[in-house]
DNA sequence: GACGAATATTCCCGCGCAGGTATATAAATG
DNA sequence: CATTTATATACCTGCGCGGGAATATTCGTC
């Protein structure tokens, strides 16, 4: 993984707070949609954007599409994840997305057949 | 300075390498010209942009014009500068350019008129 | 002030990305 | 199979950025 494509995926506000969130686990579309109060086209396409260029992966949960970063992420990511999460600490945007995070991890964790957004 | 913003600066390969050089100390542009072997115009822009993104300053010296990072940096851009150095040290094209760099800022130290290019 | 060196700017082009609207696919449920 | 929920894709638009060619500016030297 070249360290300026994980640049490419953290340069745009949006997918900067996507890769953040998912900093703190997997989370499906859905939730992602009403935690950033974002369109969904808008963050079905960013997810896209990060899935090719290797920073998210994915796994269909019945109706749901989990996404979640790599398993085994290369030395670089890894250090450029911590130092967003550090970051992030300070900021209140990055701040009240993990809140809102941290209430609907539970329903995905009950993994029931539909979202409850 | 927004989180975002640095890695709008760091989503270039030339400003990536620019930063990780400066990481390492001043520069004048003729000098980041001969270690990126890239045209003039295409430094100066990317120089341009970095200026005007508040990610370098610079200090006019004679003919040359000496770019650098803040003295002041705020932490996010410490803890990512941090982050960069750390991860740019098992790349074999920043370790190329750091060599080159350290060959060249004794020049700089002179501080004679001209630059040595 | 003429010249050369160092640097910046202007003008142009092409491309990719961000965003929106509308539509398509996929899965669960009845 | 029809419907609802969840997600993805296609299509369009506008804009900003990367890159190059040519020109301008700034500084030092003679």
């Amino acid at each position: 993984m070249e360290l300026v494509q994980i640049y490419e995926c953290l340069c745009d506000r949006t997918r900067l707070r996507i890769v953040h969130l998912l900093t703190g686990g997997p989370l499906c579309v859905c939730h992602l949609q009403e935690i950033l109060d974002e369109p969904q086209v808008k963050v079905s396409k960013h997810l896209r954007y990060l899935k090719e260029h290797g920073m998210v992966e994915r796994e269909r949960q019945g109706a749901w599409m989990i996404y979640r970063l790599p398993g085994k992420p290369p030395r670089e990511l890894r250090a450029n994840l911590a130092c967003l999460q550090d970051c992030a600490r300070e900021d209140a945007t990055f701040a009240r997305d993990a809140k809102r995070a941290a209430r609907l991890r539970p329903a995905l964790a009950k993994s029931g057949p539909f979202c409850a957004c």
